[in-house]
DNA sequence: TATTGTATGATGGTATACAATCTAAAAATA
DNA sequence: TATTTTTAGATTGTATACCATCATACAATA
């Protein structure tokens, strides 16, 4: 019953999740030419199909298309993540905010699981599954605080710095800060204490927001 | 200069801003079915056309496609609006925070100028030029404040609430309190505080706000 | 009445064709 | 040689035809 609107996955839908996963992974360097051909015999899908994806991923700016001559994959300058970690970091601020006031039993544990989840993935060194788990403790805490609009932001924001983030989320794991951070968000959520929940938000945006701005000027 | 990354209008460009704005205007009722010919036949374009067009319109979550069923389009419901105009409310107070710090004459002037130009489509009751110089209004305060990726969040939540934004932008027109709210941005940014600019901003987006949630329920 | 077929229409997907346009190499010119 | 022009190839934009699958409404049956 979780998603009942769009159980049959389509084709369409998994080769836009193939090639977001390729690019977000970096398998296309930024600024790389999509051909529609190629991609088609690398994907084993139709034209029809590609062209679908393309659009698509035109419009979440993860490629940037010109009209005649086909899409490139988006480059990104500091100025923008900047401005998108900041955007986060607002949206994310108001969303523990709310969770803090409303927050259950139920919720509460299950952020304390994943913040276990993530901290073990990454003294694990498995990165990948450590971003799958970290999108779902702040899914949580956007879900419980009633923000789906900004959850769905939010996730839109986090692929266009799907490369960065990695390295942030690695960079933030190996010090013992990153999964502290994690927990003295949920603690004060437990505590209902929204300014200080918002107050561990905002520094552990603040702390990506710098890993990723000097990993990209590297 | 301003876009020359696509001068080439496409016809799959054309047909998807007939549409956007079809469904903005609300000339196709929420949660009515899309069906592609019948589109086709309307617009004179091929399938293959449409189908990007739905495409793109369903990651701007204009229509919400079902699997093996096609798109309708999207309805709005009260918790959507609200949150909305919450974010629109953080990202535009960010903005007019910054535009207050750097702005210069000719920024100013223009803003000015817009202000203008809305009263007087106000007061002539053509509602969509207004809508249109509002437009241009804020896009003046995010390029001058910095924040492009901001204005590009606003744009896309403002499109999903089309049909309410022009009944709000009436509403505050008609009182004299909307466009003096307005000038009460622009005055604030010429003395360049940000406090009283961001205060004027975000009452201006509460009385929207509120406009907004009535007419949803009515 | 409730269930089961069945017909119809729409979508998801493929293949193909062709014109317009871009790109890059080849050729011509200075 | 350096620069411009031409030209051929590659790629996109668009149209069309076709098939399989799914959804829905309706008819037939028990």
């Amino acid at each position: 019953m979780l998603s009942n609107l769009k159980r049959p996955i389509t084709l369409k839908e998994s080769a836009l999740n193939e090639l977001k996963e390729a690019i977000t992974l970096g398998y296309f360097a930024p600024g790389e030419r999509l051909v529609e051909r190629v991609l088609c015999e690398q994907l084993g899908v139709s034209r029809t199909v590609i062209r679908e994806c393309i659009r698509h991923l035109e419009s979440d700016q993860l490629v940037i298309a010109k009209a005649n001559v086909g899409p490139t994959v988006a480059t990104l300058n500091p100025e923008e993540v900047s401005e998108i970690y900041e955007i986060r970091s607002m949206l994310e601020v108001s969303a523990v905010r709310s969770c803090a006031l409303v927050a259950d039993e139920t919720v509460i544990t299950d952020l304390e699981n994943y913040c276990d989840l993530i901290s073990r993935s990454l003294t694990s060194g498995n990165i990948k599954e450590a971003l799958s788990d970290t999108r779902l403790f702040y899914q949580s805490i956007f879900i419980a605080g009633g923000k789906t609009v900004a959850w769905d932001l939010v996730e839109r924001l986090n692929s266009r710095i799907g490369q960065l983030r990695a390295v942030t989320l690695s960079s933030q794991g190996r010090s013992v800060a990153g999964p502290k951070n994690l927990l003295a968000i949920v603690a004060a959520i437990k505590a209902h204490d929204a300014d200080t929940a918002a107050q561990a938000c905002a520094e552990h945006l603040a702390q990506a927001k710098e890993i990723a701005l000097n990993e990209l000027d590297s």
